[in-house]
DNA sequence: ACCTGAACACCGTTCAAGT
DNA sequence: ACCTGAACACCGTTCAAGT
């Protein structure tokens, strides 16, 4: 008589979607197992979930709110080069936690994916900020993609087994954030590149940010 | 009587397959898709290639074997800074004109990849040469990891939609670029801070390279 | 030596029927 | 209001049988 009441919710099915995820793979994640993991049949998934491709999304929504909320605090380190190094590192350490997770974060976004953007945009806030204040608002939306494009890319490429060839792959991405901060510091203040930061110095220039520079780079031949 | 004669082979599957991807994407490479195209049953492609998994693999060296050979002559660019540069833009030409190809490029290779691997190394062998011409032999792996990261992490996202928020995406991959080898001519040689790098003046440091450098990264906290 | 139809196990998804 | 079994269309893959 009584309508039956719900033996399992969205916030389950995502759960255990993505525990399968990470245990076994992307391939596993199957109605049937998310459903069997949940104590139900598959086709009482979709009273929660549109289909498999929404409950994928779901997972990576998930996880780009919980990297959001990993990178808002390091925003408010004082030296903004050493937050964005945190944040850099934050990430690495995030992908390397949960790598089949982080590897379907960045899959294609359908077209109309609203809600996925603003977690892009989320847990992209504290990188523009932290960008903003290393080189000022001109250069501040072009800056954080660089050190976003680096460090997914560096992920990216771990992950895969690509860097499997040799070398100290730790090394490497900290090197290459090192690179990148000086440059990222070069670009903003040329006279920096002159007269070389004294400790105690901070990185940004104090006031407004200069406006837009011509970044070292010469017309090609 | 006579036994069967060919009447497919393993390139044309290939090719096939690869038409598929690039055109409806990865889910339209359906072992029936490709049959179909190549005109004979699905069964029939087991002769040729192990499974789907190989078939994608398959599609992926193919892919690499061009990248590497895209890649080689820029490599005999004099300036080793404007070579780079022409390597990452010919990276980023190649991603955006068969997007789902190389979307695949970088899937979790399997343990035993070997041909995959070597792929990746002659691929990035240029980057590696001309890394070596920039900053020496001691940095030189990490170097061009960090640009290969910066390039494949720019590019994924871009494909990925994740550079919907605005802004101007080719201007950002550029001046990214720009930031790196400035970074990067940087690190190779402190002295070059203090004195820009004329015109004529060759970016590599004529001899041989200098040792391991502590790149500016400031210890924390 | 290669191709084929038939078959198997397994998907995602729908839907009428239960409670 | 949620769950279920049965069914459908479609996968990847195997294999005995054809030529």
């Amino acid at each position: 008589m009584s309508p039956a009441v719900a033996r399992t919710s969205r916030a389950h099915i995502v759960a255990a979607a993505r525990w399968i995820l990470e245990a076994d793979g992307l391939d596993a994640v199957t109605m049937q197992s998310v459903a069997l993991r949940v104590g139900v049949r598959a086709p009482s998934l979709y009273k929660h979930v549109r289909d498999r491709a929404a409950l994928l999304a779901a997972i990576a929504d998930a996880a780009l709110d919980e990297l959001a909320e990993m990178m808002t605090p390091l925003a408010r380190e004082p030296d903004a080069a050493a937050g964005m190094r945190a944040v850099a590192t934050a990430f690495r350490d995030f992908a390397q936690a949960q790598p089949r997770t982080y590897g379907i974060l960045f899959m294609d976004l359908p077209q109309d994916a609203r809600g996925s953007l603003d977690r892009f945009a989320a847990a992209a806030a504290p990188v523009l900020e932290l960008a903003e204040r290393m080189v000022g608002p001109e250069l501040a939306l072009e800056t954080a993609r660089l050190v976003t494009a680096f460090a997914h890319g560096f992920i990216s490429l771990e992950l895969a087994g690509a860097f499997r060839l040799g070398g100290d792959v730790d090394a490497a991405f900290h090197h290459g954030i090192g690179v990148l901060l000086d440059g990222i510091a070069a670009a903003s203040s040329p006279t920096a590149l002159a007269m070389p930061r004294r400790p105690g110095q901070p990185a940004r220039p104090t006031g407004r940010a200069p406006g837009p520079l011509r970044t070292g780079r010469p017309p090609r031949g």
